[in-house]
DNA sequence: AGTAACTTTGCAATACAATTGCAGGGCATT
DNA sequence: AATGCCCTGCAATTGTATTGCAAAGTTACT
């Protein structure tokens, strides 16, 4: 079952939510999914991705990632034409300087626009 | 009541959740609450903050945000020890090159790690 | 002041995502 | 066959976000 959805996840263009997997995977429950994806997460098979939309969405990790840390840091773009998030995995988050003693571990950033597919 | 809702925006070093103002600010009714951040996002006084936290947050806008657009581009500091998220008013959010076709209209960077109080 | 039009508020109820508890099924090891 | 472990699915709960509706307040006009 796990495959199956690993399988699905690779086939995907963009950044899916857990309804969206529901719908297109039946029969399937819900609960197994959110399981799924937990366990993938912690295992850094997958990253998860707040858009703003309300739900979280998943995609697969494209390097090196590990159990303890996420290391595409990659930018996630969210097209609020279409509502749909896609992984931007060339474009690399830049280093940012923080005020004192605050220690960065991680890095999220969200571009939202229109989409290639919606400007046209 | 807008604007004790907007003082006690004001009085914050923090961004807070819909919870966190329900809470400080009794009595106050949460959908009114809800409402009364919905008209200060429409109109650029705040601004919501997804921190992965599951709950949105907000902030007050610093500078010249309009209806139509929000020109504050800092950078967002959730501390996983506290949950607790920081506006960081002087780290500004670089430029990033995006795909061809795709526009960008805002973008928010969110860099997660132990806060200034934490690690102490 | 009186009233009509509009806005703001609060309660109730709903929608939806996230999460937990529990029991059954499969599979491996002994 | 019996034990133990993991995966799965159903039911149920939590929590946030959101809408509908009616009451209360506000404003503008007379």
């Amino acid at each position: 079952m796990r495959l199956l959805v690993l399988d699905f996840l690779e086939k995907q263009s963009k950044a899916v939510s857990l309804t969206d997997m529901e719908l297109s995977m039946e029969p399937l429950d819900r609960v197994t999914l959110f399981r799924t994806i937990k366990t993938f997460e912690e295992h850094g098979l997958v990253h998860r991705i707040e858009d703003g939309s309300g739900a979280s969405k998943f995609a697969i990790c494209a390097a090196d990632c590990d159990s303890t840390q996420h290391h595409d840091l990659h930018v996630h773009f969210y097209c609020s034409h279409c509502n749909e998030t896609y992984c931007l995995p060339k474009t690399h988050i830049p280093e940012v300087e923080l005020p004192a003693n605050y220690v960065a571990l991680e890095r999220e950033l969200i571009v939202k626009g229109i989409c290639a597919a919606c400007t046209k």
